[in-house]
DNA sequence: TGGTTTCATGTAATCGTTTTCACACCGAAT
DNA sequence: ATTCGGTGTGAAAACGATTACATGAAACCA
């Protein structure tokens, strides 16, 4: 108990108080707080102990400084937005957590050079990075910018080779529902497009194009911004179309929000006269009306599985074999399509409480399956 | 061009290689990135050149340790889910990058010890902390156990001394709505009430009480969960009474969902047979059919707000006063309640393009209006 | 011309850790 | 009695920056 409590001058105590105070040297109280080698019990105790009543915890500074460690990841991520990208953080924050590593972000990035500046301010103060690039020449910027930094890069547009990648089935997951809709006897299949540098987007329309294409059908296409209010505008073109369509694919769910609002307004019966479709599955997609048809992506997961590739490849940085996994999509059947009407609306669809329901579902991960079979199982119902 | 490029062993360039490299002592490098001292302008060019020839960029860990800043701000959130959530920390992002300070978020901490745990590993990595704790008790654990930590708590449920606070404003809110709807005739106004343990729960159950009693009307809860299908079930379950209530009032957005897909399903017309309200705002309420009349609150702002008051705590630390400050929220009238209907239908309310719209609106910010004017000026209609 | 400022730069201490190496001690084997 | 292999511990050198202080040259003034 003495006058002057035993911290340094700066009010938190520092190891060479811990030190003094339990008489013994720092490289002892830094061996108890590493366990990196044999302390007897009793020295153990003390340093703990003292430690405890000074409210003493290493800094962390101090310690990356000397083992090039920060236990932090960063995330570069676009305009955050929405439920999607909440998902993304979602998913990273747990799994990083669970490791015991901070996670750093940095989001709304408008462009690449942005993306830089946060790149260049976050070297040397994580460990690895995850980013989403919002244009397809990024990437490459980035490798030359931090060498040597372990990343993950989420979606990129172009093949990388230099960093993971990790990439959502977009173009998969967009063939599914055009083959969906086809397989129920559409035939005018609208699309409502994305942001025009948009590397999902893009994607998605490509998915649709091709299997448009593989049916034998007519493309029709309007640009959208992925919100609601574009998913409008968009439905109330397409209405004024000549042969209106007889389905309306959305690239994301907010647009296909803003199409049922339309058409609800124009008094076109949803999915009687057209069917709608999403992409994405977001919270709110069971609880429209109709509940909308979609493609289900677990931004989640995506966060998850990036966090874990990316300690993956800062514990094993000699590993050059870069991993390119795909997240897969599912097709997630609701009655905006018309679908469980006509597999018998008998079934008491009507129960949005279903939409809380993680049923039988099974994922189609991007392969070709050769065998062409209808495949209800690879769809949910709710 | 020597043989051995001029970095140090570990491959990054540090301040002594680029020293050699530009013929000048680490001090001027440092002064040259600091901006901390006079340099003449032909070795500051020299400096910055050979800097970006060796890829030099100051190491963060070295420097925070002497400096005692780590340029990064801490963000202790309970379960992340959900638009909320996400749209704190954009706002918390984008006005941390504006200053130039990072973000460590550490979210879906379920109880105060895994936030004490939190924020244990956060110490000495962050220069001050903006939490959201998920009980009552927490903040005063908090204090205890990060002694001189500049501290923002979003919305502790009650009043704290120790660190600054910002609120919202969910009694003014939740006041405001029962007002609204009582204005416009409604008598039996059922509550559909949030999690037992959620603050801002508690505070919009007890605005809608003291409105109510303010209006001289009966009370009629529900319990509630926050998530679409607690707002199905309480609604199927108010259907069920005797005097079914002719309004009902959600604690969030997501909760109202839920109760409009019930009443769909019952075939109960809203607003005619029942108006139905919700809290939050988010951009999914004004999408829903008939489009949500809700309580706007800005979660943006909020995380706005929170960094731009840790950083004049952090900046100040000596002035002890602590803020409290509470966010405002808007009434936001559409078209679930029968106002617009009330106030003349002919003015194109239909178009949910209008949801985009950010027309005049005005806060009520909590304090008390001595004048009980009707005031649609305080209002939004979209 | 001598003295004082001013300016640009260098020297060296410092931040709080981790980690290598050395060393003292001890019981057991030679 | 000596040698030996463990064990527990301490001394001291990093790690890569910032910054107080020192220094020397040039500029200014009387």
């Amino acid at each position: 108990m003495s006058a002057h409590p035993p911290r340094g001058p700066r009010g938190q105590a520092t190891i060479r108080d811990v030190a003094r105070e339990a008489g013994v040297s720092i490289a002892t109280i830094s061996r108890v707080f590493n366990q990196s080698a044999r302390v007897s019990e009793e020295t153990r105790h003390r340093v703990r102990d003292t430690a405890a009543r000074l409210g003493y915890w290493p800094n962390g500074a101090a310690r990356s400084l000397i083992t090039r460690r920060t236990h932090a990841l960063g995330a570069l991520l676009p305009e955050l937005h929405g439920e999607f990208f909440s998902e993304v953080i979602r998913g990273m924050d747990l799994a990083a957590r669970r490791h015991g590593f901070h996670l750093i972000v940095s989001s709304s990035h408008a462009d690449a050079a942005e993306l830089l500046a946060a790149l260049r301010s976050m070297r040397g103060r994580v460990d690895g990075l995850i980013a989403m690039t919002p244009d397809p020449g990024t990437p490459a910027a980035m490798d030359a910018f931090a060498p040597g930094l372990p990343m993950v890069l989420l979606n990129p547009g172009s093949p990388v080779r230099h960093a993971d990648t990790l990439a959502i089935a977009n173009v998969e997951g967009a063939r599914a529902m055009v083959r969906h809709l086809a397989r129920l006897g559409h035939r005018r299949i609208a699309f409502v497009c994305g942001p025009a540098h948009n590397i999902d987007a893009a994607q998605r329309l490509r998915g649709y194009r091709q299997a448009l294409r593989a049916a034998g059908l007519e493309p029709r296409e309007t640009p959208g911004a992925f919100t609601e209010a574009s998913g409008y505008e968009a439905a109330k073109e397409l209405l004024r179309a000549a042969p209106r369509p007889d389905a309306i694919f959305a690239a994301n769910d907010a647009m296909a929000t803003g199409v049922l609002g339309a058409l609800r307004e124009a008094g076109v019966r949803v999915p009687d006269d057209v069917a709608v479709a999403g992409f994405d599955d977001i919270v709110s997609a069971a609880w429209l009306d109709p509940p909308l048809t979609t493609v289900r992506v677990e931004p989640s997961r995506l966060g998850d599985l990036a966090v874990e590739r990316l300690l993956e490849a800062i514990a094993a940085p000699a590993d050059l074999r870069r991993r390119h996994e795909v997240v897969a999509t599912t097709l997630v059947v609701r009655r905006s399509c018309g679908a469980a009407a006509r597999a018998g609306a008998t079934d008491g669809v009507g129960a949005p409480a279903g939409a809380t329901a993680d049923g039988n579902r099974s994922a189609h991960d991007g392969r070709i399956h050769p065998r062409r079979r209808a495949a209800p199982r690879t769809e949910v119902r709710s």
